[in-house]
DNA sequence: TTTATATTGTTAATGATTCTCAATATAAAG
DNA sequence: CTTTATATTGAGAATCATTAACAATATAAA
């Protein structure tokens, strides 16, 4: 048994739930996927294995994933919430690019303490953190010289 | 006139747009209020005051006000995207407490001189900067001493 | 078995956001 | 003061992700 299948189960028995089938479908599927997903991508790719699951059981289960904190919000695109599966991947930064869309994540590192060292301040016990950047990336700074121009 | 909206003015001028009157009851308020706000309570408030204003107007305003760095996206509440005025209100850290759901802010501070060195290792120009961390708050975490008894 | 409760899929409902479009304002140029 | 071209608006319709309702089914305990 996944490591992530055995929290999802105790996380669940604790709230008088069951893990059932398509309940581990979702769950397999979930960190099977590297990248962020909404929910329709997570269900097609499900559906694409076996018929037995429903759109609805995916927007029933999300929330309890989240609780889990086996997956966090990533971000929101084209009108959806996308997610992604957080076991092994710790806590990162996105750096979305306003120009180009493009997206890349880094991890804390040295930001992860003192965030931390801030928590403990405030008596706070952090659970999910998300933090983006959004910006102009190098390439698209390099490419847009033309607009230097009215810098003061 | 203020600066916001000499702001803003030079921002539409820029791409061939117009500060127009509901344009600028929009811009007025959302400077007044001190809180987040969804488009709706943005509209309601402006319609107290003058009716010379359709929730569609809002609705396309606020892309521009993003675009223009006056607001910035909050947080999502109730199925609502809710946004915050930036002027006078330097990038800050969001802390949910997703017990309670109390909401507080605090600034960077030590945070951001980190950041910013992180993105310039990136080459990265950032813009928006969007740090959400959700957890319990002190509170309810003295409050809840019965679910300490499953630690391990 | 029986019983009580959780779960599911289907389908309908909700509701925030976006789109359409005809009417109107605006600013520049004669 | 016109004319012209373009940006803007409000009203309402359309979209579409997400939720809710509900009857049928599974599940686990007694």
């Amino acid at each position: 048994m996944e490591v992530y299948e055995d929290i999802f189960a105790k996380f669940l028995a604790k709230k008088g739930l069951k893990l059932t089938q398509p309940r581990r479908y979702i769950l397999e599927e979930v960190f099977e996927m590297h990248t962020h997903f909404n929910v329709e991508e997570l269900y097609d790719r499900i559906r694409s294995k076996t018929s037995k699951i429903s759109m609805a059981t995916v927007y029933r289960t999300i929330p309890l994933l989240l609780e889990a904190g086996l997956i966090q919000r990533a971000d929101r695109s084209e009108g959806r919430e996308r997610y992604e599966h957080i076991l092994g991947h710790p806590k990162h930064i996105h750096w979305v690019c306003k120009n180009c869309g493009a997206l890349w994540e880094t991890d804390f590192n040295s930001l992860y303490p003192a965030l931390i060292k801030r928590a403990q301040d405030l008596k706070f016990k952090p659970d999910d953190i998300e933090l983006t950047v959004k910006g102009i990336c190098w390439k698209c700074n390099t490419n847009d010289n033309e607009n230097q121009s009215d810098e003061k």
